[in-house]
DNA sequence: GCCATGACTTTTTTT
DNA sequence: AAGTCATGGC
């Protein structure tokens, strides 16, 4: 130990950082615009800076304003920084995504914009639900105007940082011929008396009161003495607004970004705002992090072989002091299941090979694809978890759920009353509530105060009457109860004596049991929260179903979702033309679309540490209907010198034709010989291409027997016979694994889904 | 008011 | 293929 005395001992946090990263982390004052690229390590250089920032108390832990993009990486960089900085981090209240942070303020100072502190957040099926309202109301023909295409423009025009009323005629013209304005001035009224707001007003309503409130401002401007923004270039407009006006004060802001990682412009993000920091905040350092500790060169090889094919770049050189490792593997298959078989049986051997299935990943382009790889996995025992895809808020008797709580906690919430009002059925069918809604229309007040009102008249059947009467009752004394009982006792109490429970137990269905399931796990995550309204809000903006991580289970998930992750091996699935890059990306944004389809496409690469395998389909089932496909550009756009080229198609026109006769006339329109890609041509002319016959069994085994799923004709001490190794006796069966003593091949595990009886 | 039936659309990506 | 939506019989 030199000089112990003279030198302080270096921080522990200072350990093991690169030239760059430490500048990143000690430059604390004035702006800073680091350039990361993938798996170089920025978010180290981030949380770091966060506990320089604490260590040498520049700020308390709530002076720190610290926005990600999504909870998991706010979850992420909360626990990394605790364990740079221990407790502090529990202070710091201002970490999080853009929407939280943006609830947060706008519970201090919602009146600003005419609501209530404890409005609720609509999601978009609430959101939809509305819209639909409205659309009827205005006499607008939804068949043409969908109220799903409102709710995209409604949400594209806030994250612009547009209110109805400086909505130009270019933008209103974008719906039912110009009355675009006009229906979003509507919902936005419509949201105010329901004391409500959706995604995009928490975001949007921010601005507006930073903008107005002087002293709101200054406030604000003056608590946070460091800004920290994560992935800088999936900002949208109102983001960049709203960061502008509040660092503008003290001007400590440190933005992280990488335009090739630039995935969000459909959700109105724009890569210009990263590319004008330095104009915005002038006297900008300029921080670039080349080095990748992440991937093999292979892999960041391929990954860059493709994105170079982009334009308008800001470039950068990613290098690596790693070993070489595999080559990136393309592989292509006959159809979809198939390559969920084949992924399938890689992972298995990764598993044999000693590796966790929490280190591996399947990454796809969109979610419907996720479903192909569950279906196998549920048929071989694979353990799997999916992220993204359905949230389980958004299971349907959650959100049912969830309604009898908004009900109690914003009696304003007509959404929620009015999901719930006949769910279980009470009897109370349209026209009761068409008579409701009329009420609460002419007098201006919440349909559930216009419920008890209605009672008194003799605008209802005496049916529905009484039935209306009881529920109304029932409310009150819930609301009652919500006094003094905590919260997860209450939600107990109301899901059972509104019949809610009951109806799920009476129902005789497949997945009612997992749903009861559901509400119980729902009612004990409702005990981890002081208040009502904080768990609700935590369950509309952060909750997620990838809560249980304990046991080792291989990653089903979109490429999105995938970003700022990464695993040792990585399977990126459905590399076709028309799948990815996406046909709408093509048709409806051209060049742009294009560009960051491939983007995407880089960002799946770079998941990857040690190994990648990219798979494309030859046939795919499109809306239940068999079509043809050909490899995507993207895999053309590999560097030949970084992959490794197969397919387990091979045999030539026999095979193709077998298969054909297994479906009704699925290849009508195959194309063969000139008609293939780029990436096709070359697989088939590459050493990679196998010719072994018993490939072939095994193909067209895949087209026959993926539907059976675990069977029942297998007992053990079966003779059985499996397409690859013979003939063979059942010593023991797990499932739907068979451990069979061959006669040629010795003892192997296999699949039941290979072997016939004899 | 409830439920069964059949026509019809759908899937890009997320907070 | 699966889910949504409108219609009509009970």
């Amino acid at each position: 130990m030199p000089d112990a005395v003279s030198v302080p001992q270096e921080p522990p946090y200072l350990t093991g950082l690169n030239p760059q990263q430490r500048e990143a982390v000690e430059t604390l004052d004035g702006p800073v615009l680091m350039l990361a690229g993938a798996g170089t390590g920025k978010t180290a250089a981030l949380t770091r800076r966060l506990a320089h920032i604490l260590y040498t108390r520049r700020a308390w832990p709530s002076e720190i304003l610290a926005v990600t993009f999504t909870n998991k990486a706010a979850r992420e960089m909360k626990e990394r920084v605790g364990r740079l900085v221990g407790d502090a981090v529990e202070g710091m209240p201002w970490l999080g995504t853009f929407h939280a942070i943006g609830a947060k303020m706008l519970r201090r100072h919602a009146e600003l914009v005419g609501l209530q502190s404890n409005f609720t957040i609509l999601d978009t099926d609430d959101q939809l639900r509305l819209l639909k309202q409205l659309i009827q109301a205005y006499g607008i023909d939804d068949k043409r105007w969908p109220a799903r295409q409102l709710g995209g423009l409604i949400d594209s025009w806030k994250n612009k940082g547009m209110t109805p009323d400086a909505l130009d005629a270019g933008e209103s013209e974008q719906y039912a011929n110009g009355r675009g304005q006009e229906l979003y001035g509507a919902y936005q009224e419509r949201l105010k008396a329901l004391n409500a707001c959706d995604f995009g007003d928490l975001l949007l309503h921010v601005l507006t009161i930073l903008r107005s409130n002087r002293e709101v401002l200054e406030q604000y401007q003056q608590r946070f003495r460091y800004i920290m923004v994560d992935e800088y270039q999936d900002t949208n407009a109102v983001q960049y607004l709203w960061l502008r006006l509040l660092a503008q004060e003290r001007r400590n802001i440190c933005v992280v970004g990488d335009d090739d990682q630039s995935i969000y412009s459909w959700r109105g993000a724009q890569v210009a705002n990263i590319l004008k920091f330095e104009k915005d905040f002038p006297g900008a350092k300029v921080i670039r992090l080349e080095q990748n500790y992440r991937s093999t060169p292979h892999i960041l090889g391929a990954a860059s072989g493709v994105i170079a094919q982009n334009s308008g770049r800001l470039g950068k050189t990613l290098w690596t002091e790693l070993d070489a490792g595999e080559k990136v593997r393309v592989m292509g298959v006959w159809d979809g299941p198939e390559e969920a078989r084949r992924v399938g049986e890689a992972i298995e051997t990764c598993e044999r090979g000693g590796k966790s299935l929490n280190d591996i990943a399947i990454l796809v382009r969109a979610s419907h694809q996720t479903r192909e790889f569950e279906d196998r996995f549920i048929a071989i025992g694979m353990p799997y978890r999916i992220i993204g895809g359905f949230r389980f808020y958004e299971r349907q008797e959650i959100r049912d759920a969830l309604a009898y709580l908004r009900v109690i906690n914003q009696p304003a919430d007509d959404l929620a009353f009015e999901r719930i009002v006949n769910t279980p059925k009470r009897g109370l069918g349209d026209k009761a509530v068409a008579k409701l809604h009329q009420l609460a229309r002419a007098e201006g007040i919440p349909l559930s105060i216009a419920a008890a009102r209605i009672l008194d008249t003799d605008e209802l059947q005496a049916r529905a009457r009484n039935a209306l009467g009881a529920f109304v009752g029932d409310i009150a004394r819930w609301r009652d109860m919500a006094r003094e009982l905590p919260h997860a006792e209450l939600a107990r109490q109301m899901l059972d004596e509104s019949g809610y429970t009951a109806m799920w137990q009476a129902d005789r269905s497949a997945d009612s049991a997992g749903r009861l399931e559901n509400l119980t796990e729902l009612v004990r995550a409702m005990e981890e929260y002081e208040t009502l309204g904080a768990f609700l809000e935590h369950v509309s903006l952060v909750m997620d179903n990838d809560a249980q991580a304990d046991d080792a289970k291989v990653t089903i998930m979109t490429i999105h979702a995938a970003k700022g992750l990464e695993f040792d091996t990585v399977f990126l699935a459905g590399w076709e033309e028309g799948l990815f890059p996406s046909q709408r990306a093509l048709d409806e944004g051209g060049i742009a679309s294009l560009e960051e389809e491939r983007r995407l496409a880089y960002v799946a690469i770079t998941r990857a540490r040690r190994q990648a395998v990219i798979l494309h389909a030859a046939n795919r089932r499109i809306y239940g209907q068999w079509t043809s496909s050909l490899p995507s550009r993207f895999v053309g756009e590999l560097p030949r010198e970084h992959i490794e080229e197969e397919t387990t198609m091979s045999g030539g026109e026999s095979l193709w034709r077998a298969n054909w006769s297994e479906h009704a006339d699925p290849f009508a329109n195959v194309k063969r010989g000139s008609g293939r890609g780029p990436g096709w041509q070359r697989a088939a002319s590459t050493g990679g291409f196998s010719t072994e016959p018993k490939r072939i069994v095994e193909s067209r085994k895949s087209a026959v027997s993926l539907g059976n799923k675990g069977r029942d004709d297998i007992a053990v001490g079966m003779r059985v016979f499996h397409q690859k190794f013979g003939y063979g006796r059942v010593e023991e069966i797990e499932g739907n694994k068979l451990e069979i003593e061959f006669e040629q091949a010795g003892r192997k595990r296999v699949m039941d889904s290979f072997v016939t009886v004899e």
